[in-house]
DNA sequence: AAAATTAGTAAAGATACTTGACGATCTCCC
DNA sequence: GGGAGATCGTCAAGTATCTTTACTAATTTT
């Protein structure tokens, strides 16, 4: 362990961080895994269409379809036809959905409680700034 | 964009830089997947066996495995017989692996002096920093 | 020399995506 | 008002990257 490339260290922490969420989400009963847990806290109160849950998440609508899927057949959302267009759905949460989501916020916030206070608000802030500027990535 | 969890965060970041080094590898024409070439670079002159390259990248034998197989057909390396050690095989670079690794080694570079660029050194580093300590992350 | 460990491998499967195609519906523009 | 084209959700299939389980052969430990 050390002295890697950008590339790996990138992928290092994110599994570290990844794999705290996880366990976390175990120990607190949720039957859910990293990825639904984050696919469930950005669903909004009163639903999302599948499309932007897609693009909040930055993965293609099929991608985003699966994890809907799977999150619908563990009953914590369902699809109902959007009033406004009949082409489209909102994904809305289930009262067991919106348990699991204050559940998954509470894991994630605790995560990153733990990781500001590993390194300090300071760095852990510029942390957060620097991650930005490299998904942005201008240039 | 914008302000997201940290665990989406790192995930964004890895995907940009990682992207940026398959973009640029696709137009150095190595017939390279960012991973295979991370695996590259990672192999000693001497050679290295499967099981050192795994704890290397942080994965199982079984995962480097595959790679390793991918590296070989691509003619990348090859396995030679350690001479040590009976069970043990030595993975080793062509002719053509080395000149691919440099390659990579080119790419990979120019992509992470390309972020430094964008960040600053002294925010590089402090990024550096911040993700080994979130790897380590000693509770 | 028996017991436990380690190196490589095979096979299967989990995860988390992707691309491509398609019908139904909506929007734009003449 | 009506057709062209975009968009929404979906089905289907495929890919990349990893894991778990299981095994053989060789080595090290005791």
């Amino acid at each position: 362990m050390s002295d890697q490339g950008l590339l790996r260290l990138l992928l290092e922490a994110f599994r570290a961080v990844d794999g705290r969420v996880g366990e976390a989400l175990d120990r607190g009963a949720a039957g859910l895994s990293p990825g639904h847990a984050s696919a469930l806290i950005i669903i909004d109160r009163g639903g999302t269409r599948l499309t932007d849950l897609a693009g909040r998440a930055g993965i293609t609508k099929q991608a985003m379809m699966q994890v809907v899927d799977d999150l619908e057949s563990g009953g914590y959302v369902r699809r109902q036809p959007d009033t406004r267009d009949a082409r489209a759905k909102v994904v809305k949460l289930t009262a067991k959905g919106v348990r699991e989501r204050a559940e998954a916020r509470r894991v994630i916030s605790s995560v990153e409680a733990r990781a500001r206070r590993q390194l300090g608000a300071r760095r852990f802030e510029a942390l957060r700034d620097a991650l930005e500027a490299l998904a942005d990535g201008e240039a």
